[in-house]
DNA sequence: CACAAAAGACGAAACCCTTCGTAAGGTTGT
DNA sequence: ACAACCTTACGAAGGGTTTCGTCTTTTGTG
């Protein structure tokens, strides 16, 4: 019965999309999905629902199919999932070492101070458990 | 005549791995990427050929046709292609805040002692320049 | 109950990526 | 020059993603 959290596939761009949906309202029907979409895209409302009917397959996202309409949620935190997506990147783009990836990434966009004291909290963390 | 480095678009996960094994060796023809390449992968060597000509249609390379091989060399530096992908995978899975795609970067993987100075380094300067 | 409106399932088209087979063109040694 | 080999171009298959139209099922209302 549980889905099998074992390894879900990377969501691809647009499947990306609906779970930054899901994770922003937390459960939602397909039509809460489609309108929040909407301000960015103009796809359908089926394109919406058969995507979601995908990512129900591939075990990223779960409903509950006793209401109706229907309820969708993500099955995976979001930060799971980012962290599988900068893995993928590491692995990837930057041969798996994570400081050029850090470097870009800070360098990029100003972070905010309560962000960059966390950095700094992380850092001195690891350099302390170091040998 | 202009090196036209408008907006390359993005490296699909074959055409990453052509271009690290280019970034390594600088100027390479075909057959000596196959080479490097094999050691992961089993793909032909007109699979290669075939991937490298589309990038050379799409500017993600570049070649010269005048000697026999063709020698190919990456039209963007390692680093910006890295930045590209970075900024893209902050917008597409981090709305744009690179706070938590470092933190997620960071605890991944060990970096370097040298990675976290530079990194801490930049950081001074961040906050240095703050308001 | 009957009918209209909403929700859901599903097939298929259009597009891109990756792969390779095949054929054409070029080079080299004898 | 010729054969054998290397290089290059190209078409097309196979697989995945995204899109939507259409049909069926369910729900709500007079």
């Amino acid at each position: 019965m549980s889905p099998r959290s074992d390894r879900l596939p990377r969501p691809t761009e647009a499947e990306l999309a609906i779970l930054t949906v899901l994770w922003r309202l937390g459960r939602a029907t397909v039509r809460e999905v489609h309108e929040d979409l909407a301000g960015d895209s103009k796809v359908g409302l089926t394109t919406v629902l058969k995507l979601m009917q995908i990512m129900v397959d591939k075990g990223l996202i779960e409903r509950d199919t006793s209401v109706r309409p229907q309820v969708f949620w993500a099955s995976q935190r979001q930060q799971q999932t980012q962290k599988r997506m900068v893995r993928d990147l590491l692995d990837r783009a930057f041969q798996g070492s994570p400081g050029e990836l850090v470097l870009q990434a800070l360098s990029l966009r100003r972070s905010s101070p309560e962000e960059l004291a966390r950095i700094k909290a992380l850092l001195r963390e690891l350099e302390g458990s170091d040998s």
